[in-house]
DNA sequence: CAGCATCCATGACGATACTG
DNA sequence: CAGTATCGTCATGGATGCTG
């Protein structure tokens, strides 16, 4: 994704109807490794999944995020249709983000991906170090 | 990481051990993420979990993939630990990659996501384009 | 066949400052 | 509080050429 622009840098018609074949370039599944792939969409989808958030609490719960990337990313996500974006009109503005039916399908896969991870990481640490003593 | 090195950027032996906390900039389990998140890791992976393939082999079956991501990619998993990598002595040299037991766990949830993928991006996509209608 | 080395563009991301 | 704007950095990854 450009830094300035969100639109979708536009598969054919063609590409865009066959569904299903991850492996090939332009389909547009791809799309979803891009989403998962950048480093905060993942993160902010779990924690939405625990509970409906205001901007500034999720910036405290995600340790390291910078709120130009926050704010970036969960535009990212509204744009998807993961996440629905909620402005309560009182002064000073309060804006909640809450998770949408869609993306809560996915959530259970990516819960199972976080839970391997705390479960398994360990082995890839040691994993990584006789790795790294051979070489 | 860095182009040259495979190290990992040392965490303290406290952070290392405090696992769980995904939300924690410093926990090891933002690896995994990071591992996720490049752009041919899942994919390998998926391939992989088919059946064991050689360089070649993937390197067609992966639309748009240079050969230097490729082994780049490759030596990542092995050091992870999630990639076994067979060499075959003939002549030319034929090299193989398996998954191993530890990423075969992972495959499911990966599998989750790729399966709402396919399922789901129309809906995706159709999100995008109304939201980009009213912007 | 299965890579490694090098060069290079682009874009992801962080830091900082400012606003309704 | 919840952002936007701007600037700079550095890593990601593509292209090309070479090797055992």
């Amino acid at each position: 994704m450009q830094e300035s622009t969100l639109k979708t840098p536009g598969y054919s018609d063609e590409t865009t109807k066959r569904q299903g074949n991850v492996y090939d370039a332009n389909c547009p599944t791809r799309q979803l490794l891009d989403r998962i792939g950048d480093k905060w969409s993942v993160l902010i989808l779990l924690l939405l999944g625990e509970h409906d958030m205001r901007f500034n609490e999720l910036k405290k719960r995600i340790g390291g995020i910078s709120q130009k990337m926050l704010s970036q990313t969960l535009r990212s996500l509204e744009r998807d249709g993961l996440v629905c974006r909620h402005v309560i009109p009182t002064r000073p503005i309060l804006v909640s983000y809450a998770i949408t039916p869609l993306a809560r399908e996915l959530l259970s896969s990516l819960g199972g991906m976080m839970i391997w991870a705390e479960t398994h990481m360990k082995e890839v640490r040691s994993a990584q170090e006789r790795f790294d003593r051979n070489s």
